[in-house]
Parts: structure tokens; C-alpha cells; sequence
DNA sequence: TAGATTGTTAATCGATTAACAATC
DNA sequence: TAGATTGTTAATCGATTAACAATC
């Protein structure tokens, strides 16, 4: 199958939480509009992404909600646990840590470092908590390819470099640091500064 | 002068802090494709953007960058200081606050609140910590423009829905839980999850 | 059948980029 | 002047939505 939109990614994430949602309420079919509904979209859209992953539902009861669970995870996780670190367990990335310890689908957290390991020893049973220098041979022993950086963005250059350097795949920024595109590793940056600021404005 | 593009508006906010950063190096003026350079962007873009806001630079030396700071204040920073509270001190909620004490340009934190206090009394010198009963009146009280969602998933509706009926204008919702968009309000919602599974499937 | 829905193409909308005249 | 840059229109690209045939 084609490389899917950016876009049509990040609603397939949500429709198959809005699904897995409606299949605890032990509703086994949901229409296109209804699931739009849910999500604030137009039930259009929702059929044209599921076109584009090649799902099919039917007239009479739309789509069948525990097969399209099924089919949206070999789409987006075809790859099992995908291994992921944490880099810097201040406030944020401690957030991070609980938001995905046990919640996970197709990645989990196997380590998270800070300069200070006294940041991270406490809180979170299971997640070694390891200092700066052990990264690049943490990565490569654990194979990990996915790496979210949330230390102070003074440092995101530097933490950046390395894990590109240990082979990482994936970076996840939430620092307001701008960090420069590399191919062959896919970059996602998050900066909520701007989006604080952007609300101020439409506020109008 | 017309309501900018989101996209711009995104943008203004990350050149008015890269600019502030070449004006402590004591730059004193910048070229499009120095700017485009430091944001990976296009010189084009950059120019663009300046175009909708109507700022002018030179040919030969650039823009100006103390002038040209100013000029993105008057535009995405009208209204002097907006009052903004965040609901649910939390990891998250905490990691916000710690962000925004003091280093926020347009808008404040004015008030933080959760359901057990104790999350919030420590931490925030000078950022009153307030049960959630009390939201209503403070958010008339100090005049609140923005609240920013950063409770449990399951409360994030209940909250949201009273953040609207006490005259809120904007909202910024950091859980999973996709919120009904209700005109005059501006809503912003980030999904980590969402991005998570995004990285991990263009890791490929 | 009539009505509701899916699946898909074509049109539209919005954002980015290419092209280039004007200026210093 | 030649070269570099700005400012702006037109073209392109990508994503959304409108329209509608096919199906049950």
C-alpha cells in the first residue's frame, strides 16, 4: 500500500480509540456518520480514509467495529512493540511516562534518562532510570527506535545529535527548540508555546 | 487588516522568539533566508508571512529585527496580558505552569486548580492553587480568557462544559478526549497519543 | 421499491512554492 | 552596472468536500 497522508495517520490513532470506545459499550457496527460524529468530521472523510486503507464496510450496517480495530493495527503498528526512551524526566516527561506506562499499543516506554537519576527513580516501577551517558549504548542494546525529547531546550540540540548518532528512527520534540530535519529519521516536534500563542490570538 | 492563516499565526510565534534570540547576539538585522534558515523554512514563506502582516524590509540589509519583533507584538499580542488558568495539576498541568511562570509575553497564569489541592500548593510561588468548586467565580472574577485542559481524560467534558458556560473564550485541551467545537470559542486540542502512533508508523 | 448508506471521482479550498518584476 | 534581495502574482501541491453511481 501507498505511504498514507500525515493527516489520514492521525485519524486512523483516533478512530481506532473512538472504536475500541464503542466496542466496551458492546455496539458491534457503527456508520460512517457515526463514527464522524464522535469525532467532529464529516462521515465523507471518514469513508475516504478508510478507502484509502483499503477497508470495506457494508450498506445495511456500515462497518463492522472489532475487524476494523483489527485491520487499523496492522496498518499503523505493523512492526509489534515498537521500544522507546525518554530523554529528560522533568514535569513533561514525566507526564509522558505516565500517559503510556501500561497504555500503550504499538510502542513501549523501556527507559528514560535525566542528568539527575534522582528525577526519575521514584514513580514509575518498571522504567529503568538511567543517566545521560548510558543513552547511545542503552539504544543500541535495546534496539530502540523511537526517542522523545523533553529536556530543557538548551540541551535538545545536543540530546538530538546523539540519538540520530546512536541510530534512532523516530524523534518525538517537545522542546521549543527547532531541530533540523535528517533523512531517514522521521521528526515530529510539538511546541507548546505556539500554540498557547496562537489561541491568544484567535481569541480576537 | 484580515484574520491570518492558523499556519501563519503558528509562525509568527516561532520567528518572534528566534528573533529575540538573534537580538541577544546583537544582530541587528536579518535577511529572509537567514530566518527561513534558523526555522527550516523557505525564504519565501518567511517573506510571505511578513507580507500578510504588512512589514517591510529592505533590500539591502533585510528586516530589522527590534522593529520587526514590535510589529508581530502589535499583530498576535493585541490585547495587553490575557488571564489563563489551567485545570488539572497533574504531571502535565504542572509541566505547563512551570513553562509559562514568567516566560510567557501575551498571556498569565492566574490561577491553577485541581481536585486535591495539595497537587498544587507546592511549586508555583505566587500561583494561587484553588479547589475545582471555585472555578466558575474565578474565571469571572479575573476577567479569564483561556483555560487549559489538563485533567483526566473522563473529567475533560464536565470541565470543558463549564469553562464555556463561565464565558471562556479559549480553550487549549491537552487530553485524548476530542471536545465539541462551540462557536466563539476558539478551540485548540493536542493528542499525544496521536502523535506517538504517528512517529511510529512513519518510522516505517 | 424507496431510503439509506458506501465507495469513489471530480471539484474546491487552502497552503506552499515557483517565477519574476522592482529595488537597492 | 551586476548581484542580491524584497514583494507579489500565478502555478502547484495536498487535503477536504461535493456529487453521485452502486448497493443493499
Amino acid at each position: 500500500m501507498k505511504v498514507l497522508p500525515e493527516k489520514t495517520v492521525e485519524r486512523l490513532s483516533k478512530y481506532r480509540r473512538t472504536l475500541s470506545l464503542e466496542l466496551e459499550k458492546d455496539e458491534k457496527y457503527i456508520f460512517s456518520h457515526e463514527l464522524a460524529n464522535l469525532l467532529h468530521l464529516t462521515p465523507v472523510q471518514v469513508r475516504r480514509d478508510l478507502m484509502l486503507i483499503e477497508y470495506s464496510g457494508s450498506h445495511k450496517r456500515g462497518y463492522e467495529i472489532h475487524n476494523l480495530i483489527d485491520h487499523i493495527n496492522t496498518i499503523i503498528d505493523p512492526k509489534g512493540l515498537v521500544p522507546v526512551v525518554i530523554i529528560g524526566m522533568g514535569n513533561f516527561g514525566k507526564a509522558v511516562a505516565h500517559y503510556f506506562i501500561e497504555r500503550s499499543r504499538g510502542f513501549k516506554i523501556v527507559g528514560s534518562f535525566d542528568r539527575k537519576t534522582s528525577h526519575c527513580t521514584e514513580g514509575f516501577p518498571g522504567l529503568p532510570c538511567l543517566p545521560m551517558d548510558d543513552l547511545e549504548s542503552f539504544i543500541k542494546e535495546h534496539k530502540v527506535k523511537m526517542g522523545v525529547i523533553t529536556v530543557p531546550p538548551n540541551q535538545a540540540v545536543a540530546i538530538y545529535n546523539r540519538l540520530i548518532e546512536a541510530g534512532i528512527k523516530g524523534v518525538l520534540n517537545y522542546t521549543p527548540k527547532p531541530l533540523t530535519p535528517v533523512d531517514g529519521v522521521f521528526l515530529e516536534e510539538y511546541d507548546m508555546i505556539t500554540s498557547f500563542e496562537k489561541v491568544n490570538y484567535f481569541i480576537g
